[in-house]
DNA sequence: TCCCTAACCAAACAATCGTTTGTTTAACGT
DNA sequence: ACGTTAAACAAACGATTGTTTGGTTAGGGA
């Protein structure tokens, strides 16, 4: 009854070719026919998996923030310092979007109003994902003078920008959340028991 | 002898057009004929001006880097200490890029590799202006373990991202800049007498 | 006043874009 | 073994893209 999904379906393939492609050259720039000549599809086929372009993107988005999620959450779950969980989120976020399997970095890289017909859609899909952050955030013991907000923003732009500068070969992921919380966050930590353990 | 510029070249028209129009929308998405529309040419009259788009693109950058440069020195030359002259530069530097006239904005917006062909051209103009903040940066007391490499990648990914969130009433670009050097600066420097003059 | 040319207009160009249409192939349930 | 249909191919569509070409207008030095 339910169409069957065939063992030879290339929709995971197409949606590869489609996230590297945005990946690297961005949403307008990526033609249906690059991405199909990626995947060795005609550009036609690829209307069949996907009504239209805009509804490709959001596709790619979909699974960026799933695999996203999915790795952030079991970075942080493995500890319990709020401190410590955040800096796990941080070098698994950082980790993801300067990878080349790039779902991850298409979220960064494409902003939603380059598809104003799903931007809306985006936008939620982004927002999805941040309230991870929001929550990591929440958690965390701050001095009452500190804005939340603007941390958290701070701590974003920083992240994604590395997606910008970071070359193969470069720092880790790791190294580079440690010293961005090394530089933010002792300082805006409350005054707490057992500072160094 | 020499070609004589008229009084009423539109050239500015033209250049502000396309400033607005690539910072609103990006480079791709903002066509010839857009631009011609928005200062009242027509398509083919704006390559008496510019060669074609790529080289529009460039002059653009250019003049937003001239605008940066000079709005940043002034804001910058009025004060002597360190850690002002820096929160001075990120606070003007905040300021144009979420201001509606748009060049400074085209520059954070638009990456080099938007225009192929003219990326390099892109990226020394964007790093001629980087420049002041490193200068700013290593006349900054600092303690010796920190990394100032990425604190300036991090400042940067900081207030360049607030492009992106910020909306019309909102924290003013003094307070943000404040906010931000009070989170990592402080924590950042090094012993110095008279921390709180 | 005259004339040169800076600064534009008007209209088309070839290329490429996202997309549609009709047809073909082959994997699967029965 | 057969018939259905998922999944693709082959080829074009109209629209839009950056750009070119040849003609027009008006500002300013002589």
């Amino acid at each position: 009854m339910n169409q069957a999904i065939r063992a030879n379906n290339r929709n995971d393939v197409l949606l590869d070719s489609a996230a590297e492609l945005f990946s690297a050259r961005g949403y307008q720039a990526s033609t249906m026919r690059d991405i199909a000549r990626k995947c060795g599809m005609l550009p036609g086929s690829i209307y069949y998996h996907y009504a239209n372009k805009d509804a490709l993107l959001v596709a790619v988005y979909a699974e960026g923030v799933r695999r996203l999620t999915e790795r952030v959450e079991e970075a942080v779950a493995a500890h319990s310092d709020p401190w410590e969980r955040l800096e796990r989120m941080l070098a698994t976020h950082i980790e993801m979007i300067i990878e080349p399997t790039a779902y991850a970095s298409v979220i960064i890289r494409i902003l939603p109003d380059a598809a104003p017909a799903v931007a809306r859609e985006l936008t939620d899909l982004r927002n999805r994902y941040e309230l991870i952050l929001r929550n990591l955030l929440t958690a965390l013991p701050l001095a009452d003078d500190v804005d939340r907000k603007l941390l958290r923003l701070l701590l974003i732009g920083a992240a994604n920008h590395v997606q910008v500068w970071h070359r193969p070969g470069g720092e880790s992921p790791e190294t580079i959340a440690g010293e961005l919380l090394r530089m933010v966050g002792h300082r805006a930590a409350a005054p707490q028991d057992g500072d160094q353990p």
